[in-house]
DNA sequence: TCCATGCTTCAATTGTTATTGAAATATCGA
DNA sequence: TCGATATTTCAATAACAATTGAAGCATGGA
């Protein structure tokens, strides 16, 4: 993943509608939802959340596909991944430095 | 740490100078770079880079200490797990989904 | 085929953010 | 004390992002 992905992806997830929203997605797993149930979840107005959706879909983070006249998305979590790769890269050298943290972090 | 915290935390990543300053810092660790050299290494002039230095503080992302004329800048490590942490909570209702993600991710 | 539902697109308005250069402040060394 | 270095502040400009409501486009059921 490229640095402007990650700069892309950052910018999805930095307004406080998207981040819910991702959230959301991420907790619910890769059934996903409708954005009719995201909307009404999250109380967002349907243009609204089209805008966001798209934002978030243009930046990888979600996926979607049609499912009659549903539209389902679900979170992308290798782009969550990469994300968070790129943040923690080569952190400190590589030397030991915050041993407490490694706990699993994904079940 | 609140999702208002986490929104400003992301919006301060989402820009290519600060993510490049705040990856430079994770990866210099603890001991920090001064404004200066910072500047120096990313090309970036100091009224800009005061002002992105500004927004990372702000967010909680690095720290500073004076010393002597010069200021050094080091990463928060603990804001960035916080928002790691925030990202993957409850990720698909707590059950398995991602056990080739478990490694150390630090050192 | 027609209407209702689910979602997206568009245009307008409003607010926020990045960059720049010049000026201000503060510390150090001669 | 004076000049040089290190960094921050300020004001102006230009670019971008969020929200709203109305209109558009499919899909499915009567």
């Amino acid at each position: 993943m490229e640095r402007k992905s990650i700069v892309t992806a950052l910018a999805a997830l930095a307004q406080d509608s998207r981040l819910a929203i991702f959230r959301l997605l991420v907790q619910t797993g890769p059934e996903g939802l409708s954005a009719g149930k995201i909307g009404e979840a999250l109380g967002i107005a349907p243009s609204s959340l089209s805008f966001h959706m798209k934002e978030l879909t243009y930046a990888k983070l979600v996926s979607s596909r049609q499912e009659s006249r549903y539209v389902i998305y679900s979170a992308n979590f290798q782009t969550m991944n990469e994300l968070i790769g790129f943040l923690t890269e080569n952190c400190c050298h590589g030397q030991p430095c915050m041993p407490a943290l490694s706990e699993e972090r994904f079940p």
